[in-house]
DNA sequence: ATGACCTATGTAAAGGTTTACATGACGCAT
DNA sequence: ATGCGTCATGTAAACCTTTACATAGGTCAT
C-alpha cells in the first residue's frame, strides 16, 4: 500500500539533536533524562506522530506483549463473556489479545502453536481443558510458555486454574431447593470424564447428606451437557417411572432439554416439577418458565485470570495456584414447592 | 522464564553445512534451491526444533501477518458467530487475529489503533459502524490500513462492505406475513439514524406497496433494537389503540420484547398476533411461542469479510465494493394467519 | 579457447529497537 | 592539583530475518 514510511527513533533523535539512545529513555525510562532534553524528545516526537515500532522493539526484547486464547468455541456463548473479561484486563495492561478457535482439534491446537514457538505471543489462557496437541511433537516440542487453564483445569498439571467453584455452587444450587421442600432431587449430567461435571455431583450430594436426605442412585443420570441430554434424561425417568419432584441439572442447556421434555408431557411449570440450571446464559431468562440457575461471574473469571497470567509473566509467584470464584442464585420462575400429592 | 534460547536460522545453517541465505531460501522458496541442499536443511531443521521468528521477520518484511478486529461488543451473541467466521478464513489463510472490544468508547478506539501505527497489524476489521476515533487526532493522524467494514457500513466513505442484505431479508419477512394472510402489519424499530434500521424498513415498504397494500404511518414505531425497545412499542400501540394483526421487528431482541408484551397481556400467539424478528440468535427456538425470523448466514458473513481484507492486502482490487448475503427464512411458530375477526 | 548465460550459493546490508559499556563534564573531598 | 563519584548522554552491538548483489562453477555455442 501507499505506506507513507513511518517516522523511527532515528528521526526524532535528530530533531531533538540527541542521539537514539536518549530517545529511547526519553520514553521507556523518563527519569534517566534531563528535563530539557526529555522536553525536546517530546516535541519532535510529537510533531513527527512518531510510535515505536512493535516488531522492532519484541525482537529486542523477546517480548510481544501478546497473549493467545485457545478456546474450543469461540461461539459459545459462555465463552464470549469471559472473553471481554479477558480482554478488558489485558488491554488496561497494555497487552493484546490474539484468539485461536481449535474446535477441539488436535490439527489446528498444534497450529495456533506457532505463535508461541515464534515468540508471536508471551503467554497463553487455555479454555480447552487440555494441553494443546503438538506441543511434544517430534521434532515440534515446542516450549511452553506460562500459562493459566480457565473454566476447567488441566489435569495431572501444575498449570494454574480460574474458574468458578463448582463444588460450592452445585451445593447452593441444591440447597436451594431444599430450602423449598424438596427431598426427591434429580441430577442430571453425571460424567465419568469431565472434571466440571464431577465436581457439580459431589456439591449435590454433599448438599443432601448434609440435610439428611438419603441419595437415591436411580436418580443420577449421565449427560454430556447439551440440551438433547437433558430431554433424554427427562424421557429415561419416565420411562422407569422413577420421579424426582425436582430435577438439578449440570448447566442451563441441560436444564432447557428438561423443560422441553415436560412441557411436551404437558405437565404445569414449576407447579409439577422444578427445575434448576447451572450458568445463567443468556436465554435462561427467556425460556418459558425462566430459568432458576446459578449464575457464573465470567467477566471476574475472565479478567482474574488474565490478571494472573500476566501476573506470572511479570514474575511473580501466584500465592494461590487456583482462583475460585463464587456463583450467585439467580432465583426466576422454574422453581417451585413441590406439591405435597405427588403429581 | 527459562527461555532456553531457541534455535535461529543460524544454527540451522551451521548444521546444514550452508548461509542463512540459503536456509531462508529453502524455507521460502524451495525451488530456488538444490534438492540435495534442500534435504539437509530440511533435516536440520527437524533436528533444532527450528521455527521462524516472527518478530524479525515481520520487521523486516514490514508485515505482521496480524487483522486487527474492531468490535463495540465482543459479547454479543450477534458477533460471535461472525468472529467464528472471521477467525476461520485468517488461520485457513496464514494469519492471525487480534480483538479489540471498543464498548463505543471513543478512548479505546483511539488506543487499539497502536496496533496498527505500531504495525503489529496489517489491516482491520470494523463492526463498530464508523471509523476509530483518534484516526486522524493532532499529532497522532495514524494511516488506516485497509478495512474491510462488516455489519454496519461506514457512512461516507468507501470502505468494503460486506453484510446481509437487509432491504431484500425485509422485504422477504414482510412477503412471509402477507402470505399468510396479513395485511396490518406493524413496523418496530424505525429509526433515522442506524443506517441498517433504515433499509430494512424501506423493505417492509417494498413488500407492502408490492402487494397493494397502503402504508399506516401509525403502525411504524421507532426502536433501537433492544428488547425494552420492542416491549414499550406494543405499550404504545395498545394505549393510542392501533393495532396490527402481525409485528415485523426490526432483530429478535425487539421481537422478544413484543412477545413479552403480548404474553404479560395474555395473548395467545401466534393465534391472535404474529411476531417475525430478524438475525435468529440463539435464544429465538427457545422463547414461547419460538420464533420465525430471518436467519443472518453469520459464519459466511465472516468468512467473505475476511477474505475480502486478505484480497486487499494481497493487492486485488475487489471487484465490487461491497457483498450482500441473502438471509434466510426460518419459519418456527410465531406465525399464523390472523384471525378473520379481529382480537 | 572464449564468452555468454544460467544455477546455486554466499556476503552483507537493512529493518527499528534496547541496553551494556564508554565518555565526558561537573562537583566535591582530599 | 588530584582523584573519585555521579549524572547525562553517546556508541555500537545485538535481536533474527530477508534479499540485493556478488561470486563461482558449469553448460553450451561459437
Amino acid at each position: 500500500m501507499q505506506q507513507q514510511k513511518l517516522a523511527t527513533i532515528e528521526d526524532v533523535a535528530a530533531i531533538a539533536g540527541v542521539s537514539i539512545a536518549t530517545v529511547s529513555r526519553a520514553i521507556n525510562e523518563p527519569t534517566k533524562v534531563a528535563d530539557e532534553t526529555r522536553r525536546r524528545v517530546n516535541e519532535a516526537i510529537a510533531r513527527t506522530g512518531y510510535t515505536t515500532n512493535a516488531m522492532a522493539r519484541s525482537l529486542r526484547m523477546r517480548r510481544s506483549n501478546m497473549i493467545l486464547i485457545l478456546a474450543p468455541d469461540v461461539g459459545d456463548p459462555n465463552f464470549s463473556n469471559i472473553l471481554v473479561g479477558l480482554e478488558t484486563e489485558a488491554s488496561k495492561r497494555g497487552y493484546g489479545v490474539l484468539i485461536g478457535n481449535t474446535q477441539n482439534d488436535a490439527e489446528r491446537e498444534a497450529d495456533y502453536l506457532r505463535f508461541i514457538s515464534s515468540n508471536q505471543a508471551d503467554g497463553m489462557i487455555l479454555l480447552t481443558g487440555h494441553l494443546p496437541y503438538g506441543h511434544a511433537q517430534p521434532g515440534q516440542e515446542t516450549r511452553l510458555p506460562p500459562m493459566v487453564a480457565v473454566n476447567e483445569p488441566v489435569p495431572d498439571s501444575d498449570i494454574p486454574f480460574v474458574g468458578v467453584d463448582n463444588f460450592e455452587g452445585s451445593r447452593l444450587a441444591a440447597e436451594h431447593l431444599i430450602s423449598q421442600g424438596h427431598r426427591r432431587i434429580a441430577f442430571i449430567g453425571r460424567s465419568s470424564s469431565r472434571a466440571v461435571n464431577k465436581l457439580r455431583e459431589r456439591g449435590y450430594r454433599a448438599a443432601l447428606e448434609a440435610a439428611g436426605i438419603a441419595i437415591d442412585p436411580l436418580l443420577i443420570l449421565d449427560g454430556d451437557g447439551t440440551t438433547e441430554s437433558g430431554r433424554q434424561a427427562t424421557e429415561h425417568m419416565f420411562v422407569r417411572d422413577v420421579l424426582p419432584t425436582a430435577f438439578l441439572c449440570i448447566n442451563d442447556a441441560t436444564a432447557l432439554g428438561v423443560i422441553i421434555a415436560l412441557n411436551a408431557r404437558r405437565y404445569d411449570l414449576p407447579r409439577q416439577f422444578s427445575v434448576m440450571g447451572f450458568d445463567d446464559i443468556s436465554f435462561a431468562s427467556f425460556v418459558t418458565p425462566s430459568l432458576t440457575t446459578m449464575k457464573q461471574p465470567r467477566l471476574r473469571i475472565g479478567e482474574a485470570a488474565m490478571d494472573m497470567l500476566l501476573g506470572l509473566l511479570e514474575g511473580n509467584r501466584p500465592d494461590r495456584n487456583s482462583v475460585l470464584l463464587r456463583s450467585e442464585l439467580i432465583v426466576r420462575n422454574s422453581v417451585a414447592p413441590p406439591r405435597s400429592s405427588l403429581p
